[in-house]
DNA sequence: TTAGCATATGAGATACTGTATCATTAAGAA
DNA sequence: TTCTTAATGATACAGTATCTCATATGCTAA
């Protein structure tokens, strides 16, 4: 979970700036915009979320100039991207996080995280077997939050 | 994974008939047409396959149909959809299948299965201590097939 | 400062998956 | 066969993400 954390933030601002040299990319508005906006958001969050946010704030970018920056921040390791079973692209800030994984409450949408146990290596070795050469994996639990139970009837 | 078996294709033809009859609900050429096709499918499918399939055979059915007669055998509990990173609905045949989680492969986007364990046991502790009530969960691995990494240069 | 070029941008079109509407067709009972 | 009602397809639509391309802007070199 995101803690805001200034001296952070300018070390991802350090790298988001070496990566657009190292690219040949240059500075620009929209790129600084939305650079401080993700950074205001915590935790998780889509794409739809912050072009919603940019455009009630009346920042001055278009939406496929968000889907842009993000590319851009997926490129520089600054953002993560999430698969979930939905229609929307999820992301997540990589600075500061060890490997987890994600339950999320049918209700409220809110996400729960938890660590990654090398407990999963048994589907390695299974997988491994069969000649299959992992990459990566999610694990993703559904069910209802704590708060969302409170509030049933 | 799917073995081809008449009986068994007969049990399931028998459950969704009882199925339909229960919810007073007719046996269509629509549904007699995409039952054929979804038993004809292997493993897991996904609707936009199933849309093609049916074009391309230019069987008489149309594309809102095709998503009707899903939701019909997913409520007859022939097929069961399974959620995946992307933006398809994923179907995968019920009978004769024991829990187990998915490894695609970032290739040819095939899956292998593999059966669900126990172990996962220790995640389940960890979000019931703090108060999320899990309704499932879901693991999914990425990775390259076998069959692709023998295809590599 | 200015000119010139390459990149970034926004408006709008487009792709793609999935749903909703509703007039028409067809299943199944009598 | 007739009648009632469910099923269907054509079409429009919703929602997310991407593409196109003319214009705007940042950057570099005079
Ligand atoms: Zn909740
Ligand atoms: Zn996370
Ligand atoms: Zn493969
Ligand atoms: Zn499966």
């Amino acid at each position: 979970m995101l803690k805001v954390d200034l001296q952070m933030i300018e070390n991802e601002r350090a790298k988001f700036l070496r990566h657009l040299a190292k690219a040949g990319r240059r500075v620009s508005h929209g790129r600084e915009i939305i650079f401080d906006e993700v950074m205001r958001s915590h935790g998780h969050f889509t794409a739809e979320e912050l072009v919603k946010e940019c455009l009630q704030k009346k920042l001055k970018v278009s939406r496929p100039t968000v889907f842009r920056v993000l590319n851009d921040l997926l490129e520089a390791g600054i953002i993560r991207e999430t698969a979930f079973g939905d229609k929307h692209r999820h992301f997540e800030h990589v600075y500061d996080e060890k490997p987890h994984h994600h339950a999320q409450c049918i209700r409220c949408h809110n996400f729960i995280e938890f660590p990654d146990r090398k407990e999963d290596k048994i589907y390695h070795q299974y997988l491994e077997k069969q000649g299959f050469k992992i990459l990566g994996h999610e694990m993703h639990f559904y069910g209802i939050c704590k708060d969302c139970q409170l509030k049933e009837v």
